[in-house]
DNA sequence: CTGAAAGCGCTTACAG
DNA sequence: CTGAAAGCGCTTACAG
């Protein structure tokens, strides 16, 4: 039942069987050139044979490098409080690996405002950045820095949506489309076969809404594979600032005569919205699925107007992705190219207990 | 934007201001003691003052010191696969502070056999290990073990079953009462009010079963709980062995003439027997929410005999086990006594992309 | 009670 | 192309 500590092999001990230096095996170790054909060939072989693992503890101590990881980030607002969470968990990876010589530098720029977007990112390659771990918000032009990060040999995590030709270490984010999928499946599994299912999409005017149209589409996708009866779907989209006239759309969707709503699948963290309009008129009884657990959310979870949330678990992807390109950079290992992060049901009962909001 | 690197503070610029050496400052940071008090304060007040972090890096280099972690887990076996999660867990944290010196000894027990539990405790006791991860399986039993790693000062934390009276260092569990509530909810938006709902314990002759209990009792408070009408709960308790006994238990219970029965809660992972006992007499429209994913269970979710699985994260409970005994053991930290794990609800759409089965 | 020195395994100029 | 030496920050005997 017990395991001897095997010794560790070092790099000495590979000097040794080699006849050479352990200043020479390092230069092996990280392809650092100025070694001969011969001698290389010759300690390759001995790591090979031993299956020699460097000690990255004693190599981190001594190579004193310092890997500068750019965050580029719409920066949590009241408005859009969703982004608080990946930079949560991107700070939280950061604590276990700053050991090993990685320091975070933050750019975070408006989610609304696509020149602070332009300014951040440009500002990163002047200030030679070792990794980047980008949210493409506004999708052509992260396309273009992307590009130019390429050029640079800068690797990028892409979190949220998944842009990444060919030219990205590793995407992080969720299956939008099966996410709406598990939606539409909670959604059915409440309300049955027949009524009327508003689909309701908060959209701004420019900036990415790819995840949106996916998730309505994952929606429709699970009710158009079902054998049995369907209920009606419809449609409704609201623009973000359309403010008190949101309303008023609202009402006229919802609440006009001859409607008879049995659920509303809102596409995105704005659910409280409608929330808030089903408990102003007192239609609670109305089966309602959101996104997200923003504090506003989780309020009409506990008062059981929402139903069930889906969780992103923005935490985990911003942890994931500090951690993937940790993994890419300092231990060169190679990383999974998509990172598809769980998707989470969220309801009044399991929310205490669900750690990663 | 950018943070301009704070150079460390290291041993020897405290022990240059303090007027002393590296050593004297190390015998105080770890207070082995031979320090005059007024040294000692001297230093101490440095550390304060500079807010000194040890390089633990460099720290776990110098020292060479091993922690040795004995997990005392029962083995998985095809009856029991459940458990072989944790260890996937604990064996996936082990991968992340090796570096620091932490080694793992795997004291494996029968889950059916109190004898071999008592075997492999005692021989841990014989092994001088620095910490133990326990699964509290045969409660009394269990509680001795404790009480006597208390004695030698080990550090214990379980996992599983609380029983931790004051004594052990964390529980790393789920929240089964709360478990059972989510159960309920689950079964009462897709099964209304009326008709019987089934609730199911398989379970065996000794050992712990409070968790299942705990689950019940959960089920039952959320429905109790209910303001509206509710339908008739009613419990069934089926011995593990029974083997193909249980068929015709179920068959009364479910099939007989004048039930009608909507739903069953099967309150652990021995759901697929009845999920295959429903297949096969063609009753799929009932139904049936259980835990764990097994791949028996699995099977069963994809095909829809099974509705909701529940999930205890148990991959996730053996790394939060062994990473709470590192902070403890090895970064002297303080951890949190109650670690609940998320109630992980999971349905054929977000199977998928579940990662922590 | 305290300090000087050697060492943990790897890296990095420097000299040749 | 290669080796010897110093150093990363901390720890550990050892000598006093």
């Amino acid at each position: 039942m017990k395991r001897d500590p095997i010794p560790r092999i070092r790099i000495v001990d590979i000097a040794g069987l080699a006849g050479v230096s352990a200043g020479t095996v390092d230069r092996v170790l990280h392809n650092r050139g100025e070694v001969s054909p011969k001698t290389r060939e010759k300690v390759m072989d001995i790591i090979k044979e031993l299956n020699y693992e460097p000690d990255i503890l004693a190599s981190a101590l001594a190579a004193k490098k310092t890997f500068r990881i750019a965050a580029l980030l719409p920066y949590g607002t009241d408005q859009i409080p969703f982004w608080k969470y990946p930079v949560a968990g991107i700070e939280e990876g950061l604590l276990e690996i700053m050991h090993f010589g990685v320091s975070l530098e933050r750019y975070y720029f408006d989610f609304f405002d696509r020149d602070s977007f332009l300014r951040q990112s440009s500002e990163i390659l002047n200030d030679d950045m070792q990794g980047v771990i980008m949210a493409s918000v506004f999708t052509s032009e992260a396309e273009d820095f992307l590009e130019r990060c390429n050029e640079r040999n800068i690797p990028v995590v892409l979190i949220n949506a998944n842009i990444c030709s060919g030219s990205c270490v590793a995407f992080v984010g969720q299956d939008s489309l099966q996410s709406g999928m598990v939606a539409a499946r909670l959604m059915k599994y409440g309300s049955g076969s027949d009524g009327e299912i508003l689909i309701i999409n908060f959209i701004r005017d420019e900036g990415n809404q790819d995840h949106i149209l996916k998730r309505e589409e994952g929606f429709r996708k699970y009710y158009g594979e079902l054998k049995t009866g369907t209920p009606v779907l419809r449609q409704l989209n609201i623009v973000e600032t359309a403010g008190l006239d949101g309303r008023e759309i609202l009402r006229d969707a919802i609440l006009s005569p001859g409607t008879r709503v049995k659920g509303i699948f809102v596409t995105n963290s704005r659910v409280f919205r409608v929330a808030r309009f089903l408990e102003e008129n007192n239609a609670g009884d109305i089966i309602l699925i959101g996104y997200d657990l923003l504090d506003e959310n989780k309020h009409f979870l506990k008062n059981s107007t929402i139903d069930f949330l889906i969780s992103q678990k923005p935490r985990e992807q911003g942890y994931k992705s500090i951690m993937t390109l940790y993994h890419h950079l300092v231990l060169k290992k190679n990383v999974e190219r998509n990172q598809y992060l769980p998707i989470d049901i969220i309801t009044k009962e399991n929310l205490e207990h669900y750690s990663s909001e």
